[in-house]
RNA sequence: UCCUCAGUAGCUCAGUUGGUUAGAGCAUCUGGCUGUUAACCAGAGGGUCCUAAGUUCGAGUCUUAGCUGAGGAGCCA
């Protein structure tokens, strides 16, 4: 039987059961063992009485910090103050013992640095154990939200052959040598020779597939790993990711709004209703405000304002930024930080940005200079979403492709879409580290995803 | 990629203006204790002071370069 289940059944008691996990402290002496027993199905574990004399001493000598064991024995009501029930040791298999003298794993104080040298065990940490629950809770709720309300789950390539989904540098995925490729008369390597006969990437986004699904199935989203090859190195980027992507046909600007708002919010419910415990154990670890802050994002609506009106704010708030604040300019962090943590004081949403400064495909107002990209800034972690109204005018889709100097017979497909059977449509991109790190508390987005991947680390 | 800070025992850290044999807590090991709660009590072992070069009679401490990590910025999700 599981921890959890052991614990969260009265009927257990009186019972005689198995149980199988890794141990995570030993207390006793000569006479009377206590193990705090965890088998990762709960932030709790269960406390093993053994009576020492019961059993032969080099087996009790195995069992330390990190031995995984099997305990054969009785559930019964415990007379410490910590626990309500324990079990009663009758048999004991060690499975694997782990050397106390070479363990990484100490019963207390281990930085989150030193655990993320040692990813391979973090795992069996509470820390790491309440935040991968949360982090698969999440993922479930992700699907189900979109199952119950209409969206397919749409399969994008994660190997893609345009480099234009202008979202950052790419990783190149090759057959060729590295050593020695096959060149062409100027020099250049020949692609025609590589496996797909171009060159071709991991993707940046599934999101100008994402289109092509929801201009068909209507409502769609995405859920899959992601790539980006940029030099970024804060507690905010991963080279490798996972990102959630709706998007949805005749869902305009702020249909798309109300959706990321829903979205959120149903997600923070989720979490809230279904990893209490181990919210509890994070808020009492790491983050004493954590419940709260949560809480809160449920309780208030997202103010939404755009982008000139944000820059007014900004300028008349006296604040003294280290970048000025200029319309055409970009928000920067400390932009973004001053409206969300001290103007509003909640998450906010903006809108219809200066053209120049977002990507192609965004729809482009009426008045000519602003489009209708939307992102969704959170306290603590700044941008969690990303998005916007697709432009679903064939020539002004195509006038931007030119201006940007885009290759446009890369993007054939995406621009063909516009032709036959075009619609209004929106979308947007949700990094789930991101959601995670906000959920958790946590300050950094390496320790919310199992093996990150990050400039100059790829171990494990 | 830029800026700042850090790197000393398995872990977390202290180490004074450069000066004898580099310390503490936890962990580990040994001993003690029949109900512990990150158990407790006593004792012991444990060091390439990140690497390289330099300054100096003398470097954990100062200088330079590099490596690694963290924080901030940029890029973004």
């Amino acid at each position: 039987m599981r921890v959890k289940e052991i614990l969260q059944s009265p009927e257990a008691i009186g019972k005689s059961l198995e149980a199988k996990g890794w141990i995570r402290t030993k207390r006793g002496n000569k006479n009377i063992v206590f193990i705090a027993l965890n088998d990762g199905s709960t932030i709790h574990s269960i406390q093993v009485v053994i009576n020492a004399p019961d059993f032969p001493e080099d087996l009790i000598r195995q069992l330390t910090t990190g031995a995984c064991i099997g305990i054969k024995g009785i559930v019964v009501q415990s007379p410490g103050k910590e626990q309500s029930v324990e079990i009663q040791a009758d048999d004991i298999t060690v499975y694997g013992s782990a050397n106390p003298e070479t363990y990484p794993l100490q019963k207390k104080g281990h930085s989150l640095e030193f655990l993320r040298e040692i990813a391979h065990l973090r795992p069996r940490t509470n820390t790491f154990g309440a935040i991968l629950r949360i982090r698969h809770a999440l993922a479930f709720a992700i699907h189900k939200y979109f199952n119950d309300n209409g969206f397919y789950y749409l399969h994008t390539p994660i190997i893609t052959g345009s480099d234009c989904e202008g979202a950052g540098e790419m990783f190149r995925v090759t057959t060729l040598s590295a050593s020695n490729p096959p060149v062409l008369k100027d020099g250049k390597v020949d692609f025609s020779e590589d496996f797909f006969g171009k060159e071709t990437s991991l993707t940046v986004s599934g999101q100008l597939e994402g289109e092509l699904g929801a201009l068909a199935l209507s409502r769609v989203y995405t859920f899959g790993p992601t790539f980006r090859a940029e030099n970024s190195n804060t507690p905010r980027h991963l080279a490798e990711f996972w990102m959630i992507e709706p998007e949805m046909a005749f869902y305009e600007i702020d249909d798309n709004m109300d959706l990321a708002e829903d979205f959120l919010k149903s997600l923070i419910r989720y979490a809230l209703d279904h990893c209490r415990d181990d919210l509890e154990f994070l808020q009492k670890m790491y983050d004493g405000e954590l419940i709260d802050r949560l809480t809160f994002i449920l309780d208030n609506t997202f103010e939404r304002i755009t982008y000139t009106e944000a820059i007014d704010i900004l300028v008349q708030s006296g604040e003294k930024f280290e970048f000025q604040v200029k319309w055409g300019v970009d928000l920067q962090t400390e932009h973004e930080r001053y409206l969300v943590e001290k103007h509003y004081k909640k998450p906010v949403m903006v809108t219809d940005y200066p053209k120049d400064i977002k990507a192609f495909y965004m729809k482009q107002n009426d008045d000519g200079r602003t489009v209708r990209g939307m992102d969704v800034l959170f306290p603590k972690i700044g941008e969690i979403i990303g998005g916007s109204q697709r432009e679903e005018n064939y020539d002004k889709l195509k006038s931007r492709i030119s201006e940007l100097k885009l290759p446009e017979k890369d993007l054939w497909w995406y621009l063909e879409t516009r032709l036959f059977g075009t619609a209004p449509h929106s979308g947007f991109g949700l990094g789930f580290e991101r959601l995670v790190l906000f959920i958790t508390g946590m300050g950094n987005i390496r320790d919310v995803i199992p093996f990150p991947r990050t400039p100059k680390n790829a171990e494990f």
